[in-house]
DNA sequence: CTGAAAGCGCTTACAG
DNA sequence: CTGAAAGCGCTTACAG
């Protein structure tokens, strides 16, 4: 028999010889079904060409394919790069995704969070750093729990402290890897221009760079900012006269921020003070001069959560660890006799 | 009477004493309803904290308020961002925001488009440039038409031919302005790299171009390229030994990679050629030397978009013009007196 | 303009 | 494991 539009689950269930039910069940992946049946119902579905209704799955109690993820601010490369991985690997899988901003405030995240809840979004995920902020956290940790319950499913990219599957950038070693290129080009007294110290991601970087440059006579001066170009300028006007010889941004934003303040005031980079970013944003090859950074890899880190994603639930939380690099340009270099 | 959960529209119509169905047409707009009535629901509504269930909504034949923006690549600073204008106007009215990526592939892009009105999606904001491929767009303009007839909401950025409301970037204009300003420094000979001939984006973008340089003795040479980076790269590498004494890219992308490859030559920039891109990307300022630029203003036209949609629709497509800005940095200057 | 009723395509107790 | 049935919360002909 010829129908209008797209085959239906009960087209499926007929074509199968199989009650809606069970198709329904074959379908979703639940539990209570032969792996037979489930497997032949899933054939004829292909054939078909049967695509869930979403909206009748949501209405009926059942969970959405769309994914949820949840930025800080998407005109932020960082977060752009993260959200092309994570759209190319949906767009491959036939997912839907929806992004949320959480606009850099913790209490919007939340909100976002519960609101793709509510739209019964089947899979969430929150691409930006956690917070110190342990109640704040809780509250989180609360809400994903009952959402993996519920069936959904849940990455995040970092806070390996959430009982989530998680990406985890490598924030600390890359912090590491930073303080250690600068202390072994000789430099002792080091600026960090800070994001939000109550940010994981800070802090994380933060210890690697402690870790790198500990050595004797290294010291760092930290100072902490908006994690952004403006924060990264405003953080070297507070910086300067300190008797420093390079400065490291704890992201790409801020390193060039950094840059263009030096710049304002004549300061040659890396003749008279060094710069160092995170992150290896696209541009961090094209400005002047070209920034030595730590390469955290955005674009994969996104294609690993879908991943996760995509993978069945499992009792404990599974996690993806990510390298970085350290891309040694020009704006690093030895430290000036005289700092400053 | 208490009720566990949010509140439903039937609730919302035994608080206002009407029935369902005047209920539903109170709240979806629809016709068919006075005016009255539909002021008092919409009242109860606000008041009983009412949100409408968008799979019921979708299930039963209407259309959902999530927004669907289609891009070419979210990792592009361009659309990122267009997205982030998106996504703050639309977070701010309740809306959800569902992004799609064409991958610059204009196939891709009308599957995307018809991807989003599958699954009733109510508006649709496609943020790509449109193609000269008149095949393509009457495919296009006919999915659009359909989606508009069945009450969808679009809105398009640039592609002023399409029968709906749009948002115009200032293209043309911003051509002439980079081109008077080449003349006007004296430039005769000037390489354009440009994007894919066929994107109208480009096509504006090079006759504005030939408008402001539309003086006895200058010659425009075009390469085209990829709309990136590499792009740029490869449209500088075609120019070079040409005896041109400037350059434009037709996007900020393609005019950094031009700066890069003019390093890698040892050509100075702007004493022995002059680079010029458009958009005014985020880090334009912060390239080696600082880029001059016409600015568009993407973030606002992604604001715009989404006000577009907001409002009902009407007759006759809506049009808002945005304007440029030419920023002028330090990679444009008077001619070498050696063309290169 | 207004209302009663059918139906959208699923999922999930509830029985068996 | 499998199936019959109720129900999710809306919209939209169909009558009046």
């Amino acid at each position: 028999m010829k129908r209008e539009g797209a085959p239906r689950l009960i087209d499926v269930a007929e074509a199968a010889g199989v009650s809606l039910a069970s198709a329904s069940r074959a379908m979703s992946g639940g539990s209570g079904i032969s792996p037979e049946v489930a497997a032949h119902v899933r054939g004829i579905a292909q054939q078909l060409g049967y695509e869930p209704n979403m909206h009748a799955r949501g209405l009926a109690g059942g969970l959405v394919p769309t994914i949820g993820l949840v930025v800080h601010e998407i005109g932020d490369p960082y977060f752009s790069d993260i959200a092309s991985g994570v759209i190319r690997s949906a767009t491959l899988e036939n997912r839907s995704v929806q992004i949320a901003q959480a606009e850099r405030t913790p209490d919007s995240e939340l909100a976002q969070v519960k609101s793709l809840m509510r739209q019964r979004i089947g899979s969430i995920i929150i691409a930006g750093s956690g917070y110190a902020d342990s109640q704040r956290e809780q509250r989180m940790s609360d809400a994903l729990v009952d959402f993996t319950l519920a069936g959904g499913r849940v990455a995040v990219i970092g806070r390996h402290y959430l009982p989530v599957d998680a990406v985890l950038p490598d924030n600390h070693r890359a912090g590491v890897s930073v303080g250690r290129h600068l202390a072994e080009l000789g430099h002792r007294r080091i600026g960090v221009v800070a994001g939000p110290l109550e940010l994981n991601t800070v802090a994380d970087r933060i210890a690697g760079l402690r870790e790198g440059t500990d050595e004797p006579g290294v010291e760092l001066t930290v100072v902490s900012q908006a994690f952004t170009r403006e924060g990264g300028i405003a953080g070297a006007r507070e910086l300067l006269g300190r008797g420093l010889t390079a400065i490291v941004g704890l992201n790409d934003a801020m390193a060039i921020g950094i840059l263009s303040e030096l710049r304002q005031h004549g300061i040659r980079v890396p003749e008279e003070m060094s710069v160092v970013g995170f992150d290896d944003i696209a541009v961090a090859a094209d400005v002047a001069p070209a920034l030595t950074t730590a390469r955290i890899p955005m674009f994969d880190m996104g294609q690993h959560a879908v991943s996760l994603i995509l993978r069945p639930a499992s009792d404990e939380p599974r996690t993806i660890a990510t390298s970085h690099e350290l891309i040694i340009r020009q704006s690093s270099g030895p430290p000036a006799p005289v700092a400053i």
